[in-house]
DNA sequence: TCAATAATAGTAATTGTTACTGTTTTATAA
DNA sequence: TTATAAAACAGTAACAATTACTATTATTGA
């Protein structure tokens, strides 16, 4: 049974405010300003919690800590290559690629999980102004 | 200057006559025969290497360690939600996608990572057979 | 065959995360 | 309200995967 905890309910509100994704670390920080003595432990086990009820998502990078989402609404991920910032991605659902997976698998796709890559908008704008000069 | 080594050879040749996606540490046991003094770290050094010079593929999985691939035509990855074997899976190309995530996009969009899971055949099988009796 | 240097084995350190433990909060109910 | 059971906590230790360090060995090109 899953009990009302002031520590949990502060990491939910500050991921919220945020649309960088932060790592459990940063929102560590975030949140030590109200709790002075969070214990890191309670982060993790909050967050993994947040994201197991569904109210949360958690974004594995395969490079570097997880990152979270407060934004459980159908979206993409997009990680720049120059800086390692993690963007949201607007775009049509492209679920038919499981669809197309299936076709001639053997065995049952249930799902899929696309990560976009390349520069976001603030590094490819460094990169032209360098060129013209 | 790269200068030639029998481990690194070993494993490359290890890794291409198998087709399960191995982790590092099973790269390691498998060199084990051949190279009985060969320590874990030469096999995580060659591995990101040959992974730097595209000779392999690094498949990072999100949960656990990450998987290596010496097949390197384009081909995709799924990931059994019930034993966790990693299976190639043959299918046209979806860089289509890449093409809509850009479109809306403030940046560059370059590539995309897909990973698709579900039951692999195996596990698929083994819930049909159990669900007759 | 000899030097330069890349690669090695063995080990220590690092990173990101989870598990443990005794104490504190929270929810329920007397 | 108290009492109590369970959930969550802080603090810390342990863990898994990987990388870094160091003295020695292997490879290469002159």
């Amino acid at each position: 049974m899953l009990k009302h905890s002031r520590q949990r309910e502060s990491i939910k509100k500050f991921l919220m405010q945020r649309c960088d994704h932060p790592t459990a670390e940063t929102v560590y920080w975030g949140i030590k300003e109200e709790f002075p003595n969070i214990s890191l432990g309670t982060v993790y086990r909050n967050l993994s919690l947040l994201a197991e009820i569904g109210e949360i998502l958690k974004i594995s990078t395969g490079k570097g800590p997880d990152r979270f989402d407060a934004n459980i609404q159908p979206h993409y991920h997009f990680f720049c290559n120059e800086c390692g910032s993690v963007l949201d991605l607007n775009m049509d659902s492209i679920e038919h690629i499981n669809v197309i997976a299936d076709h001639d698998f053997q065995g049952k796709v249930e799902g899929s999980i696309t990560h976009f890559f390349g520069k976001c908008p603030g590094c490819l704008e460094k990169e032209i102004s360098q060129k013209s000069c």
